[in-house]
DNA sequence: ACCCAGAATGAATGAATGTTCATTCTTGAT
DNA sequence: ATCAAGAATGAACATTCATTCATTCTGGGT
């Protein structure tokens, strides 16, 4: 009974209930970086404070400084997140074994790449707003490049045994590997910034014909 | 005599001079905002400061606000600015009747998009610096897609008459012209975020396979 | 039932920054 | 030579923000 009612109260723990809870730090940790994504989204970089990201939280301002030592470390961190879980989606596509056929592990990153719904634009916000401070910040590059490398060579390993098994002539892997990357990018952006003038669908038909140009066996 | 003496101590506006100088009020602004490209490309968007702005102008903090009522209209017109520029530098190259081969055009364009020195390394720190705080800033949403809205269509345009003049059959040149726009921005990223692998000559050699695959006749 | 390690809090602090404005200086007209 | 219009200056002000830390509170162990 009482174990019940007390369920009850931090049942709803965003709504009335100011009751102190003590957390393990990892679940802290991912709550702050959670709520650092959507405060990038809706505010921009530039304009996120702590006290922000630890209300979006619903947590003390304090906090912040205790499991992540600054603010400087907890947008590190909160990129390295966004990354690691871009790249690593489609890492786990691209060599993914469950998906035999060529042609529609192809299909299947363009519909993680391009699909998906509000979610996916929170992050394609955040990923931008670190694209826009890596040119004077060595460290977002670093955190960038390390997780995208990886990335490219499945991408160009995954091109090349299409090639192979549709014997295409005059093409080069990595070129294109290259090529697609930078569409999806450019796709990305413009969804991001000029929605009216880009719907989803349309960036997706655009992303599929490239792909149908260079592999026509492959995609219907 | 006491006119050239007078010329030479103001040859060097940014040595040793102090003296107050008067200048036009566009001269001024035009000044700060290079000032404010500057301090972007290399400091980065959000760290930005209005005596940094105006100490890399070589001029006072207060004139800052003389010339633009805040910091956040100088950094909206700094955008405007940027976005001008790239946008009319396109669409004079696609317009311009002084290219009358087709080919040689795109040629033209492709230069201009992926050409040029350091300066150009600088202004796509801003444009991506503003892309980054586009999504949650309409004010830079409203400037960029203004611009963009009369690119894309005279890059519709070229496509539709190339394609009339190759009779390429099966092309669409609205989606291509959003693929080829889609890919140059991500081609500006990747020079910018990851510089050690992509190099411009990859970047250009990308963009013209791109267009080579879709009008074969028209580029070599 | 009691205790204490350490998680969580938030008022206080000091540094940084945008903006103002009284004052100084320049220039062209008279 | 004098003057007024207004361009330019920068010290001062008010605000905002990251960070600190003394204090409170929680939950598992005994």
């Amino acid at each position: 009974m009482t174990d019940a009612s007390s369920a009850v109260t931090e049942a709803l723990p965003e709504a009335g209930s100011k009751r102190r809870q003590i957390r393990p730090k990892a679940e802290r940790r991912q709550q702050l970086i959670d709520a650092t994504i959507r405060c990038i989204a809706q505010h921009g970089l530039s304009a996120v404070t702590m006290q922000m990201v630890t209300r979006e939280a619903g947590l003390s301002v304090g906090i912040a400084n205790l499991h992540f030592e600054s603010k400087d470390n907890l947008l590190k961190e909160t990129l390295r997140f966004v990354a690691e879980e871009y790249h690593g989606g489609q890492i786990d596509i691209m060599e993914g074994s469950d998906i035999p056929d060529l042609g529609e592990r192809l299909d299947a990153l363009l519909d993680f790449q391009l699909g998906r719904g509000v979610t996916q634009r929170q992050k394609m916000s955040v990923w931008f707003a670190y694209y826009g401070e890596a040119g004077a910040r060595p460290v977002y590059q670093k955190i960038v490049s390390t997780v995208d490398r990886l990335a490219a060579q499945k991408l160009e390993a995954l091109f090349t045994d299409i090639i192979c098994e549709g014997d295409y002539r005059g093409v080069d892997a990595r070129e294109l590997a290259t090529g697609y990357s930078a569409l999806i990018d450019g796709l990305h952006l413009g969804l991001l910034v000029t929605p009216r003038e880009l719907s989803k669908r349309r960036a997706r038909a655009v992303a599929r014909e490239f792909l149908r140009r260079a592999f026509p066996q492959h995609i219907h």
